[in-house]
DNA sequence: TTGCGATATGTTTCAGTGAACATATCCAAA
DNA sequence: TTTGGATATGTTCACTGAAACATATCGCAA
């Protein structure tokens, strides 16, 4: 069975100041948008809060706006959603990926062409 | 002084199997390229040697062919250089950097102009 | 036939990163 | 006024990947 988004492109940002984002900070604010919570957001990539809570306080840090809203309390003890500004730097992001793998795709594929062939011949 | 490739943009593929190629990969083989050794690469990147040909010895095994030949002893002592097949893949993975870039220029932009300004205020 | 510079590998050390653990704080609702 | 789930942070520990160190080998040229 051919699973045809193989080649996986996976590309990553620097920015001056040492701002940068990548699959992982795309991954999790879109886990943010979906889950309305920064633990259940990292529960849902099994990854640690604590380690999503920092590279939520990165991100933020190194916007003008935060991307992420928090709050902490209340009826189901706090939340965070995305801000407008983390909407944008999101769904830019996704743009950014799906414009350079279609942009590069005829390059991928040439590549890929001279890999070993990794069929498991069994 | 505004420094123009700012937004840096690294990409990285990832194939089934394992194998990948980054930028570091695509450096290393260009310096090998334009030094004729694996070693004078390394020296070239500030790599040591060891993880220069630990790259090298990964990238031959992915591919069908080897992307560096090397030859040990004689006059010099020996040295490296890139295959047909590395050459293509260096100057495909080039492309693909080049293409990526270009397509996603206008979403790069539009990230970079969220964030915070690094400019330093003296 | 010795020496040099590069390839080829194994072993050990080290540092940076994330995981794991531990608290403290917040506040609406029950 | 207690409870619960989430934010907010500090601390310690284990692991992994790279660096550092150490050899062994090769083959032409002097």
């Amino acid at each position: 069975m051919p699973n045809d988004d193989d080649p996986r492109l996976r590309l990553r940002l620097f920015f001056a100041g040492g701002a940068m984002i990548g699959p992982g900070k795309a991954d999790l604010l879109a886990a943010i948008r979906d889950t309305g919570s920064i633990s259940a957001a990292g529960r849902a990539m099994s990854m640690s809060y604590k380690r999503a809570w920092s590279l939520v306080d990165e991100m933020n840090g190194a916007f003008r706006e935060p991307l992420v809203d928090s709050a902490r309390g209340g009826a189901r003890g706090g939340g965070a959603s995305l801000t407008e500004t983390g909407l944008a730097v999101l769904t830019h992001y996704r743009a950014l990926e799906a414009k350079s793998r279609e942009a590069g795709s005829g390059e991928i594929a040439a590549i890929a062409s001279l890999l070993r062939d990794t069929s498991d011949e069994t």
